[in-house]
RNA sequence: CGGAGCGUGGCGCAGUCUGGAAGCGCGCCUGCUUUGGGAGCAGGAGGUCGAAGGUUCAAAUCCUUUCGCUCCGACCA
C-alpha cells in the first residue's frame, strides 16, 4: 500500500480526551476516532490491527475444535426474562422497543441466545460436546466508559459457549480453551498472566482471567514468585500474621469518642494498631441486612462477601438501619443484624468496636464471647507482601488488563432455560456449559499499553497493521525509482509493506513512522545513492542496521520468520 | 448516582470576571524557497461561540432552562 493512497490522519498534539497511552496513540496515529462517549470508529490502519487479532483468534479456536457462528445483536426480552437476567443485569443492558412495543435489548453477552439456539435440536448425549464461538460487537451501558478502547460502551468481543453431558467433558474443553487462549496471547506478542478469578455475576464454578501486564491496568493481580500462584485481588487468598505485638486486654468499658467515625481516627484516638479494631460495615442484601466485620487493618472484599452469603445483590447500606448510628457500629449487643465475620477477626484476642450509640466505642470486646457471628469466612482482601496461600513465598501485586476470561458455567443457564439432553437411558438432564471471552478491541489497546515509548506505538509484529514501512526521502527521481523497486520486490515476496511515497519532509516521515509503530523501517535517500547501503531500523529496540540492497529480501524474510516462530 | 470542571474553525486553546468588529498556535488550500528527525515567507479557505428562551440599542460574555463531554468518588458505615 502506498501511504499517499491510505487515509491516516495523524495528530501532532495530544487530544484532551486521552487519559492513557493507548487512547492517546490510537487517536494520534489516526487509527480510531471517537463518535460519542465510549463509542469509536476504526480507521483503515486501526481496523487492520483488529483483523489481525481476529485472525489469530480464529486460527487458534478452530485448532481447538470450536465452530464459528454469528448471533444477533438485537435480542428479544423474553429470552432474558427466561434466564432471569432481564432484571438482574439492570442498567448494564441497553433496552429498547420496536414500533409494536415489543421489548428488546442489545446483547451485552450471548448466553441466552446461544442456549436458545441449540436447546430445541441438540437433544442427545451423542451430539455432545459442542463448542461454538463468534466475534461480535457487544454493547454495555458502562457506568463510566473511559480510557478509549479499554473500557468502551461498544466493543468487539470473541465469545464462545460449550455444551456438555458431564463435568469431565467440560473440564477437557475448558483445558483446550485455556491452552488456545495461551497460544492466542502469545502469538499476539503480549506479556500476560493467567490468574484465578472470581466468577462474579456470570455464575459458575472455576474461572480464569488472562491479564496483559501493564502499569495502567485497571485490575490488580497478586502472584507468588516461588509457586506460580496468581489470582485477581477480588479472589486472592493469603497467609497473614496474627496480632503481633501483644497488648493486654483492658476492662470492657465504653469510651467517649466524639466524632470519631473512621478507622484512621480511631487508631489515633485509642492509640491502637488496626489489628485491635473491629471494622463494622452494614450491607443490605436482597432480603436481609448484614453487619460485616473485618479487622481495622484489613479491607473488606465485597466479592468474597457476596460469594459467602450467596447474595449477588449486596451493597453498602447507605440509608442506615433502624436507629443504629453510622460510624459507631459494633458486632456486639442486641441489634438484630446478621453478623458475618472474617476468619482473622475470630483470632483477635480482643478489640475496640463501635458501641452502637453515637460518639461511643467499646474496648475489650472479645470475639466468641461478646459476640458470636452467624457466619465466619474469608471476606478480606489479600495484599502485597502477605504470604502465599499455597507455599512459603510472598505475594506480589502487579497491574494488569483483563483481555480474556473463561468460566465453567455449569447448569445455570441450561436449567433456567430448559436446555436438556437425553442420556443413554433416555433420561433428561440440563447440559453443562462453559463460556469463554476475549475482548478483541481491548486486546488491541492493551498491546499498546504494554508496547510504546515517548515517540509512539511499538506494535508486536504479529498484530502490526503492516510489517515494514519504506521511507523515501527527497525528490530525487533516482531515489524514487530505487524505492519503487524495493517496494515491488518486497510486496511480491508477500511482505506486508506500506510505502511512504508522500512529498513530505524527512522529519515528518521519521516522526510519523515512529508514531505508527510499524516494526521495520527502511530508509531510502541520498545516502543510499552515495553509499549503496540501506538503513533499517527495528522499531521495537530502536536498533539500526545497514544492508546491501541484494541482502535486503533475505534479511527481512529472516526477521519476519524468526519473530513468527517464537 | 454524588462531587468538580469543560463546551469558541478538523485538533489544542485565549477571549467570558468588567456586554461594544470572533482571535492565536497546529492542521488544511495556492505560490515560491527548502528537503536526513514534525521547515520559511506570502496569500487564502474554514466558526449557528453546544442548544433553546430571556435581559439589552447591542450577548461568546449577564439570567433561566436544557443537552453533551471529561475528571474524581461510589468498601472505612
Amino acid at each position: 500500500m502506498k501511504m499517499s493512497q491510505i487515509y491516516i490522519p495523524t495528530l501532532k498534539e495530544k487530544p484532551t480526551e486521552a487519559e492513557t497511552p493507548s487512547h492517546e496513540l490510537l487517536l494520534r496515529a489516526g487509527m480510531i476516532r471517537r463518535v460519542a462517549a465510549g463509542i469509536y470508529s476504526f480507521l483503515p490502519l486501526g481496523y487492520r490491527v483488529v483483523r489481525r487479532v481476529e485472525q489469530i483468534i480464529r486460527e487458534e479456536l478452530e485448532k481447538a475444535g470450536a465452530q464459528e457462528v454469528h448471533l444477533p445483536l438485537l435480542h428479544p426480552a423474553e429470552l432474558w426474562k427466561e434466564s432471569g437476567r432481564w432484571d438482574e443485569m439492570g442498567d448494564l443492558m441497553v433496552k429498547l422497543k420496536d414500533r409494536r412495543d415489543r421489548e428488546y435489548c442489545i446483547g451485552p453477552t450471548h448466553e441466552e441466545v446461544m442456549t436458545d439456539l441449540i436447546r430445541y435440536e441438540l437433544k442427545s448425549y451423542k451430539d455432545l460436546p459442542q463448542n461454538f464461538y463468534q466475534i461480535q460487537t457487544k454493547v454495555r451501558d458502562e457506568i463510566r466508559p473511559r480510557f478509549g478502547l479499554l473500557r468502551a460502551k461498544e466493543f468487539s468481543m470473541k465469545d464462545a459457549y460449550s455444551f456438555h453431558a458431564n463435568w469431565e467433558s467440560l473440564d477437557a474443553t475448558y483445558q483446550d480453551m485455556h491452552k488456545a487462549y495461551c497460544s492466542i496471547f502469545q502469538r499476539c506478542g503480549l506479556d500476560y498472566r493467567v490468574v484465578e478469578a472470581d466468577t462474579g455475576p456470570m455464575g459458575g464454578t472455576d474461572s480464569h482471567e488472562f491479564m496483559v501486564l501493564a502499569e495502567t491496568g485497571e485490575d490488580s493481580v497478586l502472584f507468588c514468585d516461588s509457586c506460580g500462584y496468581a489470582a485477581n485481588v477480588e479472589k486472592a487468598q493469603s497467609k497473614v500474621s496474627k496480632q503481633e505485638e501483644k497488648i493486654a486486654p483492658p476492662e470492657k468499658e465504653e469510651i467517649y469518642t466524639p466524632g470519631v467515625t473512621t478507622i484512621e481516627g480511631l487508631e489515633k484516638t485509642m492509640d491502637l494498631p488496626g489489628e485491635y479494631l473491629f471494622k463494622s460495615l452494614l450491607y443490605r442484601g436482597e432480603k436481609d441486612y448484614y453487619l460485616a466485620i473485618v479487622r481495622g487493618s484489613d479491607q473488606l472484599n465485597e466479592n468474597k462477601l457476596m460469594a459467602l452469603l450467596g447474595d449477588p445483590h449486596l451493597h453498602l447500606a447507605e440509608e442506615g438501619y433502624k436507629n443504629l448510628p453510622a460510624g459507631f457500629l459494633g458486632p456486639q449487643g442486641d441489634h438484630g443484624l446478621k453478623v458475618v465475620a472474617d476468619e482473622l477477626v475470630m483470632e483477635m484476642e480482643w478489640g475496640v468496636a463501635g458501641a452502637n450509640r453515637v460518639d461511643y466505642h467499646v474496648q475489650g470486646i472479645i470475639p466468641g464471647e461478646d459476640f458470636s457471628p452467624d457466619m465466619i469466612g474469608d471476606i478480606r482482601s489479600a495484599r502485597h507482601g502477605e504470604g502465599c496461600p499455597r507455599c512459603e513465598g510472598t505475594l506480589e501485586e502487579i497491574r494488569g488488563i483483563e483481555v480474556g476470561h473463561i468460566f465453567k458455567l455449569g447448569t445455570k443457564y441450561s436449567e433456567s432455560m430448559n436446555a436438556h439432553y437425553l442420556d443413554e437411558n433416555g433420561k433428561a438432564f440440563p447440559m453443562i456449559m462453559g463460556c469463554y471471552g476475549i475482548g478483541v478491541t481491548r486486546t488491541v489497546a492493551a498491546a499498546i499499553e504494554q508496547n510504546h515509548d515517548e515517540n509512539g506505538i511499538k506494535w508486536p509484529l504479529p498484530i502490526a497493521p503492516y510489517q515494514v514501512i519504506l521511507l523515501t526521502l527527497g525528490k530525487d527521481e533516482k531515489v524514487n525509482e530505487e524505492s519503487e523497486k524495493i517496494y515491488e520486490e518486497l510486496k511480491k515476496a508477500g511482505v506486508e509493506i506500506i510505502w511512504d511515497d508522500r512529498p513530505e519532509r524527512p522529519g515528518v516521515k521519521f516522526n510519523e513512522a515512529d508514531l505508527l509503530g510499524i516494526p521495520l523501517r527502511i530508509t531510502v535517500g541520498r545516502k543510499y545513492l552515495e553509499t549503496g547501503q540501506l538503513e533499517i531500523r527495528d522499531r521495537y529496540n530502536n536498533e539500526d542496521y545497514l544492508l546491501e540492497k541484494s541482502q535486503l529480501l533475505t534479511w527481512v524474510q529472516d526477521y519476519l520468520g524468526e519473530e513468527e516462530s517464537i
